[in-house]
DNA sequence: GCCTCCGATATGTCTAGACATATTAATCAT
DNA sequence: ATGATTAATATGTCTAGACATATCGGAGGC
């Protein structure tokens, strides 16, 4: 998981900070001392009390202004973070062993609700490619991908045979920006036929949507069969 | 959403390090300049580098290792974040009315699976509240929440006949650990009843763990209907 | 060849001091 | 009172320099 962090003065300050908020010294809408006060209690540069206290804000424990200083954070928004694998690289975490099926690839010219999800002229072309990722032999992930013809031409090159769309993508144009939706549905014929299961089993279904710069790069919908876990620690 | 993060030289070190990663003048797995040499070349500090730098670790493009130098990152995971709100404030934020209302509360001991997830001894006495979340009188979450009193006596004192057991925790325990999972499920026949569904339909269930100091808490396991989204962006 | 030791090196952290800037609080003019 | 101006202040950022530490590569010994 994650490794031990090393010591550190900063370190020592954040959590000496975080112990004394759990423990109430400083309640949630408190104001804390100013840097330069813990700077001088706890016998270390300003510097260091900052980044202490600009961590604690990152993880939602603090608030902090100019001019108004730092509180204990009363909004109970708690970021969280998780890491978002490859596919390959998430089946072969688990022991078992990675496998990749094409079931379709198609160029067409981009349909309604995709057209209007990009704003994208009424012609755009498209690639559509349908694959299933498999774990162990057994179904994992049924990927349903679009991708902008307009922004990858390369894809046009590429029968995504042996390798998946999404790794693909990753490898062509790696750190793009992107946002994923998490919901449930449940699984319609086709789906269920692919993923092997019955109609109507519960699906956990990942939808993300990939830009460069502003343009639209790629649309895919993961569906999970239920037994899929997506877990966190904040 | 998020604000515009004021100009500063580490961010525009840290904007240009990026550019040139998705331009590939520097590719995943590439060594990159040391930040002494960096730092010469965009006329600022090591320091200003170095933050730069760090940043962009923690956001998965760049992998560093002392003495082995900075490296563009060839795994493929990318951290993730997004924020765990309260569920009042997850309502009121789209703009409907919040409702809360409570199902059943009881004292009990542990069940089986409760204290084997938490080592506890067999006969210990947890509160089992069952609560409905509602906006604009619609089933928006239903809450299945056991507290362990040894951890939270104070929560005996508690009827949760109008503030939610989360929000009371929160408020009681706040900026404990948790550990959350995300996945599907279906609905049971009581399940849906309560949320106003069909048996069967499918639900997306997020399920959280607390601990306090290394002392499981709470837990809870929270079930939306199939209607509901989780958003991020990275 | 193989292993151990050791020095070089890039990052990790820290300090003291400086200036920038947002924001609050006080002051002053109307 | 009310609104505009101004000073004070806490955080935000930056610099130059220092020492710590993990680790890579080579030198030397077997």
């Amino acid at each position: 998981m994650s490794r031990p962090e090393p010591p550190s003065r900063f370190r020592a300050v954040k959590a000496e900070i975080l112990r004394r908020v759990r423990a109430r010294d400083w309640a949630p809408g408190d104001l804390l001392p100013a840097e330069t006060e813990l700077a001088a209690e706890f016998g270390c540069a300003r510097a260091t009390v900052n980044r202490a206290m600009r961590e604690l804000a990152e993880a939602g424990v603090l608030d902090r202004k100019r001019r108004a200083g730092t509180r204990v954070s009363t909004a109970p928004v708690r970021p969280a973070r998780f890491d978002i694998p490859q596919t390959r690289a998430e089946v072969e975490q688990t022991g078992a062993t990675y496998a990749y099926r094409l079931l379709r690839r198609e160029e067409v010219v981009a349909p309604d609700w995709l057209a209007r999800l990009w704003a994208l002229p009424e012609t755009a072309a498209v690639a559509h490619v349908e694959a299933l990722h498999l774990a162990d032999g057994r179904p994992w992930q049924f990927e349903d991908r679009w991708i902008n013809l307009a922004v990858v031409p390369a894809a046009s090159e590429e029968d995504f045979k042996t390798v998946g769309p999404n790794e693909w993508l990753i490898a062509a144009l790696p750190f793009s920006e992107a946002e994923m939706v998490f919901s449930a549905a449940s699984a319609d014929a086709a789906l269920a036929h692919a993923l092997g299961l019955a109609g109507g089993d519960p699906i956990f279904r990942a939808e993300r949507t990939t830009w460069l710069e502003g343009q639209p790069v790629t649309y895919a919908r993961l569906s999970y069969p239920s037994t899929y876990r997506m877990t966190t620690r904040l």
